[in-house]
DNA sequence: AGAAAATCCGAAAGCGGTTTCGGAAAGTTC
DNA sequence: GAACTTTCCGAAACCGCTTTCGGATTTTCT
């Protein structure tokens, strides 16, 4: 291993060639003769020559760079998905030997500031968003800047542009059904600020298919709070104290449905006896929550590389309105759905009188 | 906004005056009159103008750029970490404008490729090393690159280089005591394969309290498996079909201590009560498992930003052997450390006698 | 007012690659 | 053996920005 990195100059001198035609016979140029193609590449890699990336993206006018706006997130729990979505899109991106940039913003303010800068400076040749807002003004933004991108996840409006997304609404419609199959009549939502179109996604599939089976629309019945566990205990809690609670509760996602599962054994209750709960992301951890617990599963395993993907295409000039995907999520059945009986009632009648 | 990024070009033919001296104007060279200058920022922000950054960086010799490799993982619970890492790194390069680019590689010969050719390449200008194996390859080889890197974690021998690292040795003596206080004298140790240096140094850990309390240091209660939580099942399971079975069990990870906790559930023991379990990590999650999982809690929180600066510091030209930081860990008491008890015993000789 | 010192900007070269173009040497055709 | 192709490499220009250097213009000093 040698000191400082070895130029095409100095490589050229070595090889008594000049630098251009280095350079075109490590690029298989057809018209290097064969022989000296070899000799050149034979000599680069005994020297261990690697093309320096800024003087060679400075020349293609490309930054084969693509970027990732890391969710800004307070709850240290929130994040389990990150690890495995860098790791897809680096797997996509590999193949050609793109990098990738990670980025991340305090606030929305600075990410717009952000994204501005490393488009503007060449850094990226496209961008990868997640977790929009309803009304992303981030869309608006690469749109104006006429950058590639690509959204894990959807906003409101969500033609002419690629995403990946699971579909919530079709989740929570599976999951209230399913607990409609349980006999439960009085089921309630927690969910997520409005503000994130998934969580209005998961709420609109909640709406549908209550109405769909005839249930209650208590208003009461649906707590919005703090995207975390804490929220989700704060809101089970909410939900307990009603004059007539539900028996059953879906939640917009597992970490949020640990806290209810909290407020729940807090009150001597069981969740999945008394108090039916459905998660929602499929967390492998949740296996081991009290008791474990059933949620719906979404395929998270191939969303970087399928991301990865639709970003290079649209790159190469594929249409964005072409590449928009939506995965389904599947009930995965633990410990926290179990049967409405009316002896379970009795015990949470019970519980508000001891109380 | 506009199309094409401009560049110092048309920004100087915009000015009427040359590009180096747009250039001098807005990197505020003295040579330049403030009267100018303030003309030149002026039209700068005017129309967006910002430098490219291969072209900046390929002038200036430098990469402003750090490199990430992520940590291989299997299972997917392993990863709880990285965003929080890659946040803080980001924050700690984000004052200097650096960027962090991110890599990952399936087996150990590509990633030492990969180091090769993205340093070599200049596409970095440090990196960020973690999870070491006790004599782990990747440290040389940056060493006989001459590129500045840290590393988060240890080696066997630690001199010489920099690292951020929780002091995995002296948590595990403290876990013991901790048992050793509540009068647990067959305490065991869930380990991960010894090839990594956090996993010995937690054995070390373990031993050292073992002995200096005059306990049995039967090496069937040292179990070696699978990091991850499927691994700390089967090590448990081994554990409980010893002839005298611990009382107490320390594991090298939360997850594994997760694992631990199902294999003494599904043989009707609890956590804390007939078997006590101390993980390692301080997972939030820990406050939702079954019960509540004691743990030896590292401060992960400034882990990115940290490494971050020590990196910086170096590539300022700071010697890394000054840059060594090691953190303690701290007991967090949650449920599953109980006292010993000779009537928990009995249940455990009726269990065995009953299977 | 003339010389000396400051002030301010343009010219030129360089960072390390890539690509286009032209031409010498070699090979082909009659 | 002359004319025509083909093969193969060097010369030159460029990507967009930074830095050194020199010189014209203005200011200051005596």
């Amino acid at each position: 291993m040698s000191d400082k990195p070895i130029s095409l100059k100095v490589l050229a001198a070595h090889l008594d060639l000049t630098v251009p035609t280095v350079s075109r016979a490590l690029n298989n140029y057809a018209d290097i003769s064969p022989a000296t193609r070899e000799r050149v590449k034979r000599a680069a890699d005994e020297l261990g020559y690697r093309a320096n990336q800024n003087a060679r993206r400075l020349s293609l006018g490309t930054s084969e760079t693509i970027g990732y706006l890391m969710p800004r997130f307070r709850s240290s729990i929130a994040q389990p998905f990150v690890a495995q979505l860098l790791q897809g899109l680096g797997e996509a991106l590999s193949k050609r030997n793109w990098d990738l940039l990670v980025t991340h913003a305090e606030s929305s303010k600075d990410e717009m500031a952000q994204i501005e800068r490393i488009v503007r400076s060449g850094r990226v040749g496209g961008l990868v968003i997640s977790r929009p807002l309803k009304n992303d003004p981030r869309i608006r933004l690469m749109q104006d800047l006429k950058c590639p991108f690509v959204v894990h996840g959807r906003t409101g409006a969500s033609e002419g542009y690629a995403w990946y997304d699971v579909d919530g609404e079709d989740a929570f419609i599976t999951a209230v059904n399913h607990l409609v199959g349980l006999a439960h009549s009085r089921i309630a939502f927690i969910g997520a600020p409005l503000q994130y179109q998934f969580a209005q996604d998961r709420l609109n599939g909640y709406q549908i298919a209550i109405n769909a089976n005839g249930l209650d629309v208590d208003p009461d019945l649906t707590q919005i709070a703090d995207f975390s566990d804490d929220g989700g205990e704060i809101a089970m809690n909410m939900l307990l104290d009603l004059p007539q609670p539900p028996t059953a509760v879906v939640c917009v996602s597992d970490t949020m449905a640990f806290g209810a599962m909290a407020a729940i054994r807090s009150r001597g209750l069981r969740p999945g006896v008394e108090v039916s709960v459905i998660g929602y992301d499929g967390l492998k951890f949740g296996i081991h929550s009290n008791p474990p617990l059933t949620t719906m599963a979404q395929p998270q395993a191939h969303a970087g590389r399928r991301l990865g993907d639709m970003l290079l295409a649209i790159i190469d000039g594929d249409d964005p309105a072409k590449h928009q995907e939506l995965q389904r999520a599947q009930l995965l059945r633990r410990k926290t759905d179990g049967p409405f009986n009316a002896a379970a009632q009795t015990t949470v009648s019970f519980r508000e009188e001891y109380t």
